[in-house]
Formats: structure tokens, sequence, C-alpha cells
DNA sequence: GCCGTTTTCGGCCCGACTGTTTTCAGTCG
């Protein structure tokens, strides 16, 4: 291999500190704007951004033009791009920090440092503690309190995004819990939650009720409410006993569907929704859409019917985020996503025979109250050493018999060591119905490398959570997904999507790619206990994300289906 | 800076809230 490309990670920092620093010295703000989206699209983009650019074929990518595409290259032949570089000294570093506190915007930014010449956070916190922001136009005695506030904030633990792992079974319980009550009409989560993304910052709720304050007053008392942040007739905020921020929006029944679209987002998804509507002569917003021309406001009780209107047919909102969805939706073309009902079984478990905290029989027992046809049982390789493989399989045996015709099958979760060779035999590995090779050491030694070698070996069926990320903890090994991809393909190697609620690796984007390269993808729980064959659900919700059907998700299929699909 | 079923030039979503103002700019989602 060449050079190491710079990751998108990287080109998108670049991008995005252009847009702070072209904002703060009052660029144009649609130039910015452009420069947002790039870096937005080089961040989600499956394959190296750099690579494309050198291929000239970044360009092809919704928002990344021939200008962006060159500076691209610039970042792989100099490190940074010119621009950047010349940017940066004009503007001291410090001050870019200025618009990341919160209600402190890019214009406050420029004139706190032009007009009172205040280039670091320390000297920001004097000038307020002192009451010299007050001399400023527009600025008074609030203005002060509330930066020596966002000030005092910033100083804290750095802001991690709960799991939706975490929220999505609390937002659903409140939800039913809602459901439930007399004042309800129609209830909904809405936001990020409902766009199952794998991180959320709020819990978004939306009801229609006849007496709303009612409703409203209902909510903050639930039991689950530790503390009300605000309470209305109409709107409430309210923090859970996880610690989760909840907000419930009560809205008129006739225009449920206008405002469950525009409170699902994504922003992005919107955006974009409304351009096009412009075009149409059409104007959006979350209570109605008007038509300009006559000024009639359409007002709609189902999101289908605003969405029908506009022109699409609806769009789950697992893919509202302006990646294609719109488009394909004019077209009538949207996939068929993959749904929980189709899935037969699961692939990757474990049991107390390695790290697992249930016994084999625990967990089959919990599989079949699923409704699945089978399992593997995938125990870690290091503690199947010596003659446990075979003990473990005769305990198999022993319980196929017993919950026939539901069937586990007899696999290994085998370790990619830091040279790329698999932890366990070719005879132990053939012994096996399924084989699971994954990298859990050593991350920063090629892992790419070590990834294709595993798949070279005739054993390996399917390669686990490929980036080995865990969300707030670690980031994801640097891993050439297209590399792995173009390997996957040639050696008939299956890859997981493992529904871990720190792990959803394959991401979305990258369980995308695989899907449009044709690699079939295995959504699995990867559960040690038995309540957390749920798992597998949070692992079907990115794959939705990821655009796929039943065809591109493996265990939709019977056992011997697979086997059929099998390299061996 | 990007983009095209009006357009290769001239556009580029919409409304709520805040703080400081007498009519609005800036920020946020």
């Amino acid at each position: 291999m060449a050079q190491a490309l710079p990751r998108n990670s990287e080109v998108a920092d670049q991008l995005e500190l252009l847009a702070d620093l072209l904002e703060l010295t009052g660029e144009a703000s649609f130039r910015v704007i452009a420069y947002r989206r790039a870096a937005q699209r080089a961040r989600e983009s499956a394959g190296s951004i750099a690579q494309l650019a050198l291929d000239g074929r970044a360009k092809e990518l919704p928002g990344i033009g021939k200008t962006i595409e060159e500076k691209i290259v610039q970042i792989v032949d100099t490190g940074e791009i010119a621009a950047l570089t010349k940017r940066k000294a004009e503007v001291p570093p410090e001050v870019v920090e200025f618009m990341r506190l919160p209600g402190l915007g890019p214009k406050t930014a420029a004139r706190l440092w032009h007009e009172l010449g205040l280039t670091t956070l320390a000297a920001l916190k004097a000038a307020a503690e002192q009451q010299r922001l007050r001399a400023l136009p527009g600025f008074g005695a609030r203005s002060e309190e509330r930066i020596l506030k966002a000030l005092a904030e910033e100083r804290g633990p750095a802001e991690v995004r709960p799991l939706l792992g975490t929220g999505l079974p609390v937002a659903l319980a409140v939800v039913e819990e809602l459901r439930r009550g007399p004042l309800v009409d129609k209830v909904s989560e809405a936001g990020s939650v409902r766009r199952r993304r794998e991180t959320f910052r709020d819990l978004d709720l939306i009801a229609t009720s006849s007496d709303p304050a009612a409703l409203t007053a209902h909510f903050v008392s639930l039991p689950f409410v530790v503390e009300v942040v605000a309470h209305g007739d109409t709107k409430a905020t309210v923090i859970s006993t996880d610690g989760l921020r909840f907000d419930l929006r009560v809205v008129p029944p006739e225009s449920y569907g206008n405002l469950l679209q525009h409170f699902t987002g994504s922003k992005d998804h919107n955006v974009a929704l409304r351009e096009r509507a412009v075009k149409d002569g059409l104007s959006v917003s979350e209570y109605s859409i008007t038509v300009v021309e006559t000024g009639e406001e359409l007002r709609y009780a189902t999101e289908a019917e605003v969405y029908a209107r506009l022109g699409y047919e609806w769009i789950p909102p697992e893919l509202r985020e302006n990646t294609g969805e719109l488009e394909a939706a004019r077209r009538n073309e949207l996939p068929k996503l993959v749904e929980q009902r189709e899935i037969r079984g699961d692939l990757h478990l474990h049991s107390d025979w390695s790290d697992g905290r249930a016994t084999l029989e625990e967990m089959a027992l919990a599989a079949t109250a699923r409704g699945y046809a089978y399992i593997a049982i995938t125990d870690h390789s290091y503690r199947l050493h010596e003659g446990r493989l075979a003990a473990q399989d005769e305990e198999v045996a022993r319980l196929n018999e017993l919950l026939a015709p539901f069937q586990i099958l007899r696999g290994v979760e085998v370790n990619i060591r830091a040279d790329g060779s698999l932890d366990l035999t070719d005879e132990e590995l053939a012994s096996r119905d399924w084989v699971i090779a994954s990298l859990h050491t050593s991350f920063d030694r090629s892992p790419t490398e070590r990834v294709l070698a595993a798949m070279m070996s005739p054993h390996v069926d399917c390669i686990g959570h490929l980036t080995a990320r865990k969300l707030n903890k670690r980031p994801p090994a640097d891993v050439d997904v297209e590399r792995v991809l173009a390997g996957a393909l040639e050696t008939g190697t299956f890859l997981e999507l493992n529904g871990q609620p720190d792990r959803l690796d394959l991401r979305d984007a990258h369980a995308r790619a695989a899907g449009e390269a044709g690699v079939p993808v295995l959504v699995s729980s990867d559960a040690h206990r038995p309540h957390a064959l749920s798992y597998l659900d949070l692992a079907l919700s990115q794959a939705r994300r990821a655009w796929l059907t039943r065809a591109q998700v493996l265990n939709t299929r019977t056992w011997p289906q697979i086997q059929k699909m099998m390299k061996r």
C-alpha cells in the first residue's frame, strides 16, 4: 500500500474548522454552510474520502464540488488545506472556542475579539466578571451572567451522548404508559430516538390530547420523573431516574402529522425537504404546508399525508438523514426495510462456558421465547482450549435433543491475534458449525491486514464487530472498510452488525456500504445474559438505518439456507 | 461553495426563543 491516507474524520475536522474560521471572519454564510455540509458528508462516508478525491470522484458525492475536492487533495499532499493554514494565522485559536459556548455564535465571538480585544477564554471570563462586556451595544448584565455560566459548565467533563440502548427502552415504556392513560389520543417518540440514531441528547415525545394541560401535568407526575425542568400547558421537560432528559410536546390533533414529521427530523432531512418544496410553491413548517400562491394552509393528521402532498412516499424514520431517501421516495423506490419478525435466529451468543453470565440452557430457552428457530453458541476461543470445545459439544447435543426442533449450532468467537493469526487450530475450527473472528486487542496494529488475513481462512464464516469501537469509550480501529468489503466478497465471508449498545458495529454507514457491495450482513445480539438477546433489535434498527432489506440480512434465512451461502 | 424537470446564474427552510430593544439580530434545533 502507498502512504497512509488521512482518515475521513481528519478531513471532516479540517473542513469544519475552516468553516468556523470563515464564519468568524465574516465570510458569506452559504460558503460556510457548504463547508459544514461537506464535512458531514466526509464524516459519514464509508469509503476513504481522500482516495475518492485522488481519483477525482469525491465530487460525485452530494455537497462536494470541484473546489472542496481540490482541498481534500491538498490534505493528502501537504497535510493541511492551504486556506486553513492561512486562516489559522489570522484568528487566535481560542476565539474558535468562544463559538462553542452555548448561546454564543460567530457574530458575538467576532465582536468580543475585535471590539474588546479578547483572544482567550481566560480573558473572556475576566472581562465578564469585571462587567466590561456591557460596554458593547446589545450586551447587558444578563449576557455577562450567561457567558460566565457557559464558561463554568465548559470546565466540566466532556459531554457524552447517552446510548440508544439506554434511552429507547425507557422512551418506549413512557410512550406505552401515556398511551394507556385516559388523556392521550395519539402519542409517539420523535427526534433522533425515533430515527434510532446510535446516541441522543434528549428523548422527544409528541402527543395529542383533548386536555393538553392535564396531560402535561400527568406527565410530570409520573414515577420515573425526578426533576421537572419546565412545565407549561403544552410542553414539559423532565429528568428521569436514569438521568435522561425527556421533552413532551402536546399538539393539536389536526396537525399531528405535520408536527411528528417536523420533530422527527433530521434537521438535514427537513431542510432538504423544504428547499425542494419551495421550488414547488409550497412552504413547509411544523404546523402546516402553505400553498404560497393561495395562502391555503394544509394540516394533516398523519405523516403519510404530509409526505404524499409533497410528492413522496412515506419515508421510514430510520432513513431520514438526507442521504438519498428523498430522491428515492420521490421515485417510489425506497427499499422495503428488514423487519424484526423476519429474523429467524441469533448467531452470536455467549454462555458461562466463557464470559457469559448464564448457562447455555438458559440462553437457549431465552432464544426460543423470542421465537427463534436456531442460535449459535459462540463462546470466546481463549476459554475453549484443551478439550473444552468437545465438552461443550456434548452439552449442545443434549440440549438439541431436549429442545428440538429448535437448534443450537456449535460455534465459536475466535480471536484475531496481533499478527493476524487465529488462536484456535484449523482442526478445532473445522469442528465448528459457525465461526466468527473478531479483533479484541492491539487495535492500532494493522487492523485491516489482520481482518483480511482472517477472512482468508476457509473456516472463518463471519467477521465480528469490525472496528471494535466502544461508543463514548474507545474510538474505532482504523479499518479500511472498502478493502474489507472487497475481501469479504472475494472470500465469501459475512460481516456482523453487533447489537451491543456501545458497539453497534458495523456502524450505519458501513453497513449500508456492505449492502451496496453485496456482502450479507449478520445482525446479532452478542448477548452475555438472557435479557441481552434483545440487543439484536438494536442491531436491526441500525440495519434499517443502513437501508438493508430482508435479502441483505443473513439471519432472515433458515440455517440450511445460510449453510448454502457459506464458503465451505 | 454547491446546484439545476424554471436556472450554468442566482438562488440557497422555518419558526421559537432570548436579550436587548422600541422593531430586531443572533442563536438554536
